[in-house]
DNA sequence: TTATTATATTGATGATCTTCGATAGGAGGC
DNA sequence: GCCTCCTATCGAAGATCATCAATATAATAA
């Protein structure tokens, strides 16, 4: 369904978010040090972060007062799938870089 | 930059160019000819293209009076590209999906 | 229990986005 | 020229979103 597409890219269309996926690129790590190298407040990256987890893109780990982000495996593969559904067209030119392995 | 990958992200955050996209991976297509598929009107059709084509995603072609709209294989490229970027955690679990090839 | 720390939720505000009707631009036919 | 068809732009309305201050929750420490 479409709905699960329009829900991960919506969460990625946000220049936060995208540095978020950045960060937690370098491992998982906890919100507050994620909160030291963003320019927003805390209220706005707890915002941030349940879109992320909503749409599937980041996994939430609760250790005591600690919450720790890390990228969700699962929702990356679904991600390119979904890329691999809406921009594989069918009748390509020739050199077309669609055609590239 | 992360620009280009969240105008990106944010143009295929909704629900119609999703659809769009899916009717053009059937191969190139008239303006008009999206328009019968999609239960909007004229001049909605006519802006979802244009967030489409500025992010890169579609490319138009002008045939006397009609537009085509195809994908854009370079587009499509790029965010294949900018997902790898931001998608491939570096400290993964053992047998997370992210280590399939 | 009380205090402290880390995170989530609430409520409000301003910005951005989607949508459509009306209109404009541009290309071909008469 | 004028008319018709296809598409783009304009302007406005309503919806959604990002943001923060204030507050609530939850876990640990004293």
């Amino acid at each position: 369904m479409n709905k699960q597409a329009v829900q991960m890219f919506k969460a990625l269309g946000d220049e936060n978010r995208i540095q978020i996926l950045k960060l937690l690129c370098g491992g998982e790590k906890c919100a507050c040090k994620l909160l030291e190298e963003l320019n927003i407040s805390q209220p706005t990256l707890s915002h941030h972060m349940k879109i992320l987890c909503d749409a599937s893109i980041v996994a939430g780990r609760k250790e005591g007062k600690w919450m720790h982000y890390s990228i969700n495996c699962d929702g990356a593969k679904a991600l390119r799938s979904i890329l691999q559904e809406i921009l594989s067209p069918a009748n390509m030119p020739v050199n077309c870089c669609c055609k590239e392995k």
